[in-house]
DNA sequence: TTGTATGCGTTATCAT
DNA sequence: ATGATAACGCATACAA
């Protein structure tokens, strides 16, 4: 079988409990044994046994990642993979694993978290979106286990975030357009029950209001986050309506949105003027290039995941909630009126 | 505390092993004490605790993954969030959780692996990429733990893999260059570590050598799997030499070889045709449009999940690889001489 | 069909 | 500074 620390501890004539202060480096033994007891752990080519240790210990130095919708699906919009790559240099920086749960509905996300917290798989969760008919996070909250959502909860009383300020961005977006001395401008976005689809509806009425331009719901359209959905929403749009430029929240649901366009026969720019949102990398190289509100998607896992361990290791942490800036890149997709 | 099984067991008036026997379903326990068990779960808001499970029987369901280079790095190139998007169906289908190591180079991801099967925290895992120097497949090989890489190893005996054919994509790419006339073909690719680097290579000598092209090292350079990775090599061989076309072996990369021709005032494709690998969503909206082979990474991800099971399940798998086919997309950025 | 006893590999609590 | 021993929560061989 596997050698376990009681070899360790034979070989090393002393008890199994001191091959684990051993491994734990406790100040208390003296330096002669831990060097045998690392003499004799080498000479046994042993290993200590993560799963024994967890379950003695109830710590599992890795973290739990509950991507929105199917995990399939998440992978397929760039934000995601980016969002993780700033997730995981932190937990490379720390000392975490990375426990990835494949849910494919929401039912399965809620199955997927309790059986990472009760299974007692995870220290700590990411949530990589907030609904707004979540469960997930009152029962996280009811529970007591750590956990950050990366986007603003609904009720975000007792519970930590990371975001955007969304209302901001969306009211930037809106702004520049508007600069740009469009009047018609269309809101397509993903679905309402996402948190942040409402926080940017909002930005972009408030711009509006500011402005003095009234809103028109039939220049609001919303789909899922996908080139599809993108293209679906606008041309609903256009079958009523005929705006001079559009907010999209997504990157990919914009290249959608100009693909409706050109094959309704507006021309992009020249015609119908479009700002993203995310700032994914294809945006640079889409024909037109993509005006966008760049989210700091990377940021964004950095500092949730920073917002996580730092609670995990009961730092008081003095913030609930870290905003991370956004910026307008401005490219060929928009043109003055 | 937690409630356990025991806890459960009491309530229901039944011995521990008999609910853990109802939480494997066992089929030689009674229909009612199975109902008194599950009731006595229920009110008691009984989970197993998964920890626990895996200790006592050696079994985790869940998949390790391995990522080539840093974590981070993986993360910047579509090719691995659209692997993983694949193998993340399958494990969710087959109710695998995945877990990934964040490493940050070569050492540290030999740590990892060890962490993960040493540390018995895992059934099985995917390597992302073999290089030519990787410890890691002799290491698995040797402690007989189920794996499967992606790509094929060097030293395959042994090993269960999944891959393109390379030589082949790569003479497809050539070929279709050379049927277009051209002759100073150049060869970009990764770093010849990775053993695709190499059969890509191999690949591309093939369909000169059997089109009596001579082979000219001068236009061969590797690079960094990177967007500035592609410029620099392809600014090295405009130093020394004037190719009429291109075979990039990554996409990203592809986008660097365009961006460095143009800046020393070549046209694409009117001077340099560019062929491209893994049809990444980007290529499609490359100015100009990338033709690529596309190599379905996809399904990479999906038959290296199932390989893996298969193997998980049953020792005997009837293959010990398996090819997934390529393609040729036609685009914009080649012309004929 | 169900119960008993033991093991899985560590950590943690008392001792000494 | 170190050793015994009891958890940790569950699975399973062996009994009954």
């Amino acid at each position: 079988m596997n050698v376990t620390i009681k070899d360790v501890a034979k070989r090393a004539n002393v008890a199994p409990s001191t091959v684990s202060r051993v491994i734990a480096d406790n100040p208390r033994i003296s330096k002669e044994t831990k060097e045998r007891v690392w003499k004799a752990m080498e000479e046994l080519g042993y290993y200590p046994n993560a799963i024994a240790r967890s379950l003695a210990s109830k710590v599992t130095n890795t973290l739990g990642l509950i991507m929105p919708r199917s995990t399939e699906e998440a992978f397929s919009n760039p934000f995601f993979p980016e969002v993780m790559r700033g997730i995981s240099v932190v937990a490379h920086r720390e000392k975490y694993d990375l426990l990835l749960s494949t849910s494919g509905n929401q039912e399965e996300e809620k199955e997927a978290v309790i059986n990472m917290v009760k299974g007692k798989r995870v220290d700590g969760i990411i949530l990589l979106s907030s609904r707004t008919t979540d469960e997930l996070i009152p029962w996280l909250r009811d529970e007591k286990f750590p956990f950050v959502v990366i986007g603003k909860p609904l009720d975000a009383k007792g519970v930590y975030w990371v975001d955007n300020d969304n209302i901001g961005a969306s009211k930037l977006a809106t702004n520049y357009l508007i600069k740009h001395e469009h009047r018609e401008i269309a809101f397509i976005s993903g679905s309402l029950e996402y948190v942040v689809s409402l926080d940017r509806l909002d930005g972009y009425k408030l711009a509006l209001e500011e402005n003095g331009i009234p809103f028109k719901r039939e220049l609001v359209e919303q789909d899922e986050f996908s080139e599809d959905g993108g293209y679906r929403a606008m041309m609903r749009i256009l079958e009523r309506e005929k705006p001079t430029a559009v907010v999209v929240t997504d990157d990919v649901m914009a290249f959608g949105v100009i693909r409706a366009a050109i094959d309704k026969r507006y021309r992009v720019p020249e015609d119908i003027s479009i700002v993203g949102f995310n700032n994914i990398p294809l945006s640079a190289f889409a024909n037109p290039p993509l005006t966008t509100i760049d989210i700091s998607t990377f940021d964004l896992g950095i500092k949730s995941a920073e917002l996580l361990i730092a609670r995990l290791k009961q730092k008081d942490v003095d913030t609930d909630h870290i905003i991370v800036p956004v910026k307008l890149v401005e490219r060929k997709s928009c043109v003055a009126r």
